[in-house]
DNA sequence: CTGCATGTTAGGTT
DNA sequence: CAACCTAACATGCA
């Protein structure tokens, strides 16, 4: 569920309330979300203090004490909540993190078990970024540099964006918006855009991630922030889930198609599938 | 019961 | 090598 707006809300509200602490232990159940034993993660953890929390692509990431660096990634129904301690657990809670003299916690719960929760020893950034593999961040890309790396892509452009290797941060929903933003077919072939149409579509993408972040994410099935609050981007939505109701721009009906595997909204009129201008 | 779900990746095919 | 599709992961919801 969480994508670069809603990753980026939970990081600022934990960086505000967590940089600083220092871990003293807590309650880890074994499985596939983590990476190690419960055992070895918690005596890693415990006496490391929390030096920073950033952010790469939908990845948190909490910088400590030894160069170490807890990763935490969401996956579908990944959540971070930091609550006072001590806090009961929900069903589906895998990890718990204490810290030594403050009366909160950081619980991670996750039903679906997409998310992962990693520990890295990494000396440099560059080190860092060999074990995540992203690319460029979607809010950090010049113009030019974007539109420099889609020549020679042959990909539909919504595949494209939706691989993080590609670039970093975008999901399913905001794909779909931001290419009805700048008025462009899902299927179009990437490398097949007009230069106008990259620019657009570059300048859509900032405007579009950066109202996200504004209105603190979209909440359409179970996203919440570190306190449990919901996102108001959903209001927002222009064409995501919105199959067979009228394009607010143009009143059209908006289509639904399974590209990359995922649900597909666009509007056939907005985001005609040929150049408009040939026809 | 069926179908679908905001993410990622492995494996097979074209 | 590039790009596509499907399945798999595990659970909840309409």
């Amino acid at each position: 569920m969480p994508e670069l707006p809603e990753v980026e809300t939970i990081v600022r509200g934990l960086a505000r309330k967590m940089t600083g602490l220092k871990f003293s232990g807590g309650t880890i159940r074994p499985g596939k979300l983590i990476e190690a034993s419960p055992e070895a993660m918690l005596n890693t953890l415990r006496g490391k203090k929390i030096l920073s929390i950033g952010r790469r692509g939908k990845h948190i990431l909490f910088h400590l004490t030894g160069q170490w660096i807890l990763v935490i990634h969401l996956g579908m129904t990944g959540k971070l909540q930091f609550l006072p301690h001590p806090n009961r657990q929900e069903k589906h809670t895998h990890a718990i993190f204490e810290f030594q003299d403050h009366p909160w916690e950081l619980h991670f719960i996750d039903p679906r078990k997409f998310g992962r929760i990693r520990f890295l020893r990494v000396a440099c950034k560059e080190h860092l970024e060999g074990h995540l593999r992203l690319g460029p961040e979607a809010l950090e890309i010049s113009s030019e540099a974007f539109i420099h790396r889609v020549r020679g892509k042959r990909k539909r452009i919504k595949a494209l964006l939706l691989d993080q290797h590609f670039l970093a941060g975008l999901g399913n929903i905001y794909i779909d918006e931001i290419l009805h933003a700048a008025g462009i077919h899902p299927l179009k072939i990437a490398c097949t855009l007009s230069r106008k149409a990259l620019l657009r579509l570059h300048g859509e993408m900032r405007r579009i991630l950066q109202k996200a972040i504004q209105s603190k994410g979209t909440s359409v099935r179970n996203y919440r922030d570190e306190t449990g609050s919901p996102g108001k981007f959903q209001k927002k939505l222009k064409v995501y889930s919105r199959e067979g109701q009228p394009c607010r721009s143009c009143r059209s009906l908006i289509l639904r198609k399974v590209i990359a595997g995922r649900s597909t909204f666009f509007c056939p009129r907005c985001q005609p599938e040929r150049n408009p201008q040939l026809k």
